[in-house]
RNA sequence: GGCGGAGUAGCUCAGCCGGCUAGAGCAGAGGAAUCAUAAUCCUUGUGUCGGGGGUUCGAGUCCCUCCUCCGCUACCA
């Protein structure tokens, strides 16, 4: 058995206070889609995802709604899952932070931070806003009714000093400097690297760790009135899945994790204080931070206010999850921020999918099926036109490769379209319906390098879109075990003389439902 | 304020170290074909490349300056 390298990704781990929306959905696609990718190219991948389930918010908003903390996250954790399953995103594990194997992980990382001398204990002092769970800087205060301080956000805030633990992040600015000039990309885009380089470089002062001001958290060892602040807390999960600390855990294979993908929200935390926690617990580093945008719903960003919230598993039953995902990470560039609306996403369904994949698989199957009774018709000599092509397909997995290595999702995408553009332009210029007036053995070579085409075109966007490809690999005949990448590198790779199934089409157009109507005649 | 990014066809954007008549996709217009999910193919753009100045034989592509937008500027899960 040859040792196939491990591929650990991660995204981050939502809060478990409120229902998954559009961001999360985005996120989750993004990354399954890159494990799929490095599955299907030969990777032992491993895909996780989780839930941070502690905090006082956690238990202002349970109690709010009369349950425990763990009712709640039980009740999110179970949103998630649906929307992971309904996505066709789910991953390999889910790491609760409430998990006891979570608390074990944990607890090892603060006492190994600890035991390198990085952890101290200290007032906290400041203003204190309970709603927003977090302290703000005297500057930061407005002026309230009244005269009275308030947070940025509005909400009251109260002067205490609370006791609080306190890592040594300070000490840690030259080393996170290395590592940023040692491995360029550990941050990705640059654009966030830049930020997160600025930021180190203008220094860095310790972080507070631990709460005593709630208790729904992980107690910090050999202090039980404290529990550890998020940062330690919900950063650990990623070390939580690959069965730290047991030297022995089947996973521990995995670590150091190859990518982190989280929003561009937190990237801070993930760039600067993980790392220096790792190096702190003597722990590798993850390979690289991969930094994704935020979505507008039409260019506004999502509020409840504007009443704008989309249900993520909503669009997905409305347009299909794999064409939510294909949407998604084809028309956002991977990194940016993107806009979707109605109009954008029907435009692909029908544009990219229905007519140029759809169509010339319908096309192409419709006549084989018609015209050599269902079976694949074997190839006479190849023309340059039809080299050509069968070269520009085989050439998809290694510049899909090429643009994976920046996690350039979109222009994966764009690199297989492409080529089912080329393929239709070759279709029309042969005319196979045609030829089989005239030249049947030629029209049969037509058929075999357009289906030849769609094979290639299919494996490869199988990561982006699981369902159709499985399906449209199905009418094609393509074994189970022949939908690896590798399997793309080869032209030829269909058996003439297989019998293939009915065609069938893979992608619907999308049509509104006035539109719908009125093609009916029934306005 | 400081640091960084962006301003290119109606829309979304490519254009690396300066060089032949500034591109792609989508939308729009005209045409061809009819195998196919009324799908496909071909043809079609008078764009001040944000404004101004400069360097150069030659500048979206380098320098200066101005305008506009955005991100970061410490503990918002």
């Amino acid at each position: 058995m040859s040792a196939r390298s491990p591929f650990y990704i991660t995204t981050a781990i939502p809060y478990a206070n409120g229902a998954p929306h559009i961001g999360h959905a985005y996120e989750r696609i993004a990354a399954d889609a890159i494990a799929r990718f490095k599955r299907l190219d030969g990777f032992d991948v491993l895909f996780v995802t989780g839930m941070d389930e502690h905090g006082q918010k956690m238990q202002r908003t349970a109690a709010h709604e009369g349950q425990t903390p763990q009712q709640l996250a039980d009740r999110t954790a179970a949103q998630f899952a649906a929307m992971g399953t309904a996505l066709f995103a789910g991953a390999d594990d889910v790491v609760r932070t409430t998990q006891t194997r979570h608390h074990a992980a944990a607890r090892e990382l603060w006492t190994r931070m600890a035991a390198a001398g990085d952890i101290y204990r200290s007032k906290y002092p400041g203003w204190y806003s309970v709603r927003d769970e977090a302290f703000f800087d005297e500057s930061e205060l407005i002026e309230g009714p009244g005269g009275t301080l308030l947070a940025p956000t509005g909400a009251p805030v109260e002067w205490v000093e609370e006791e609080s633990y306190y890592f040594k992040l300070s000490a840690y600015r030259d080393r996170l400097l290395k590592l940023y000039r040692d491995s360029p990309d550990f941050v990705t885009p640059e654009k966030y690297r830049n930020e997160i380089v600025a930021f180190v470089e203008r220094g860095l002062t310790d972080l507070s760790i631990s709460r005593s001001t709630f208790d729904w958290g992980i107690p910090v060892p050999g202090d039980a009135r404290h529990v550890m602040y998020v940062w330690v807390d919900a950063l650990a999960n990623y070390i939580t899945a690959t069965g730290f600390p047991d030297p022995e855990a089947l996973r521990q294979k995995f670590w150091p994790a190859s990518a982190h993908v989280i929003g561009k929200d937190i990237t801070r935390f993930h760039a600067v204080y993980w790392p220096a926690f790792l190096m702190s617990a003597k722990l590798a580093l993850p390979r690289q931070i991969v930094v994704h945008g935020f979505l507008f719903n039409r260019g506004e960003k999502m509020s409840k206010s504007v009443g704008n919230v989309i249900d993520p598993l909503a669009l997905a039953r409305h347009y299909g999850a794999d064409q939510l995902r294909y949407f998604l990470l084809r028309e956002v560039p991977f990194g940016q921020d993107g806009t979707y609306s109605h109009e954008a996403i029907v435009n692909r369904i029908n544009a990219d999918l229905a007519n140029d994949l759809g169509n010339l698989a319908q096309r192409c199957l419709a006549m084989v099926a018609r015209n050599c009774g269902g079976i694949l018709p074997a190839p006479a000599a190849l023309s340059e036109a039809d080299q050509a092509l069968l070269a520009q397909a085989a050439a998809l997995p290694a510049k899909s490769r090429a643009a994976m290595q920046d996690y350039a999702l979109h222009m994966v995408l764009t690199g297989i379209w492409r080529v089912a553009g080329e393929a239709n332009r070759y279709f029309a210029s042969e005319e196979p319906w045609v030829k089989r007036k005239n030249d049947p053995p030629r029209m049969q070579t037509i058929l075999y390098v357009t289906a030849e085409v769609l094979r290639m075109v299919a494996i490869m966007t199988q990561p982006f879109m699981p369902a159709s490809m499985e399906k449209l690999l199905g009418l094609l005949s393509v074994p189970e075990n022949a939908r690896n990448f590798v399997d793309a590198e080869i032209a030829q790779g269909l058996v003439a003389g297989t019998l293939l199934p009915l065609p069938a089409p893979v992608f619907p157009r999308y049509i509104d439902a006035e539109e719908h109507l009125l093609k009916k005649g029934l306005t």
